[in-house]
DNA sequence: CGGCGCTACGTCCGTC
DNA sequence: GACGGACGTAGCGCCG
C-alpha cells in the first residue's frame, strides 16, 4: 500500500492514516525533544563564554538530580516500611 | 557561600546568582525535555492499545530518521559538489 | 567456513581462531555473572525465608548504591573546584 | 536504631544484625559482578583493538545463547518423551 | 501480561 | 580529526 494515496480498501486506509498519526505525532515530539537539548547547550555555551567550566556545571545539575531521585525513592521506600508495618 | 542568602561580597553574590540561573535554567529545560518523553510514551500507549506493536513503531520512527539523516548528507554533498563546480 | 576445522587458508583460521577465543571468554565470564546473579537470587530468598521483604531489600540497596555514587560524585565535584581553582 | 552500636533490645539487634547480613551479602556479589562486567568490556575493548566490531560480536554471543537455550528446548523434550515412553 | 529494573546501545564531549 | 570515555535513552527480561 502506498500512504497517502487513494486506496481501493477503506479499511486498510483508515489503519494507515491512523498508524501515520501516531509516527507524525512521535516525531513531532522527537523535534521538540532536540529543540530543547539544543536549548540546552546553547545555555552552557553562554555559561562558557562567560568563564563558567561547563563539565562542572553538568556535574552540579547532575548531584542535584541525584539528591532529588534519592530524595524520591527514601520517600518510596519509607512508604513501604509504613505499608509493610500496617500489613495491608 | 550558602546561595540565595545575602552576601558581603557583592561580586560573589553577583556571580552566584549568574551561576544559579543557568543550572535553573538547564533544570527547567531538562524539565521539558522529560515531559516530552512522557508524552511520547503516552502515544505510543495509546497506539498500543489500538493494536499496533510499540517496538515496529520506534523501529520505524528511527528508520524515517536515518532516512531523513541520509537525504540530508546527499544534499549536503550536492550543495558541496555545486558550489566546487562554482555554482551560486 | 567452518570454523574448528581444518582449512588451506591459514590466515582465515588464524583469525576465526582469535574470534573463537574472543567469543569463549566472552561467555565464561558470562556464565560467571549468571552464578553471581543467581546467588543474589538465593540470599534473596533466603531473607524472605525469615520473614523480610524482599521488595524493601532491594530498594535498600538500591539507595545505597546511590549514596555512594552521590558521595562519590560530590568528591568528584570537589576535585574539579579545586583544579579550577588551581587552575594550575 | 543505629545499626552497629550496642543495643538494649536483643531481639532488634539480632534482627539488624541479620538485615545487614543479607544486604553486605548482596551488595558484595554486585561488586563481583559489576568486576565481571567490567572484565566483558576488556575483552570486547581488546577485541576492537584487533579490527572486531564489538556490536556485531554482541550480537554473535547472544545469538549463540539462544541456541543454546533452544537445544536445551529439545534435550528436555526429548527427555519428557522418552520418559513418557517408559525409558528409564 | 504489565510494570519495573537492568543491560546495552547510540551520542556527545574531552583528549591527544 | 580520530579515539576513547561518559552520559542519557531505549530495549529486554524477570517478577509479581
Amino acid at each position: 500500500m502506498a500512504d497517502g494515496s487513494p486506496a481501493i480498501d477503506g479499511a486498510t486506509t483508515v489503519a494507515g492514516d491512523r498508524l501515520r498519526s501516531f509516527i507524525e505525532r512521535v516525531e513531532r515530539l522527537e523535534e521538540e525533544k532536540a529543540a530543547i537539548m539544543n536549548d540546552s547547550k546553547e545555555v552552557y555555551a553562554e555559561a562558557k563564554g562567560e568563564g563558567y567550566d561547563v563539565k562542572i556545571l553538568r556535574q552540579v545539575v547532575r548531584i542535584r538530580k541525584m539528591d532529588r531521585a534519592d530524595r524520591q525513592e527514601q520517600e518510596a521506600l519509607l512508604d513501604l516500611y509504613l505499608s509493610a508495618l500496617g500489613e495491608q
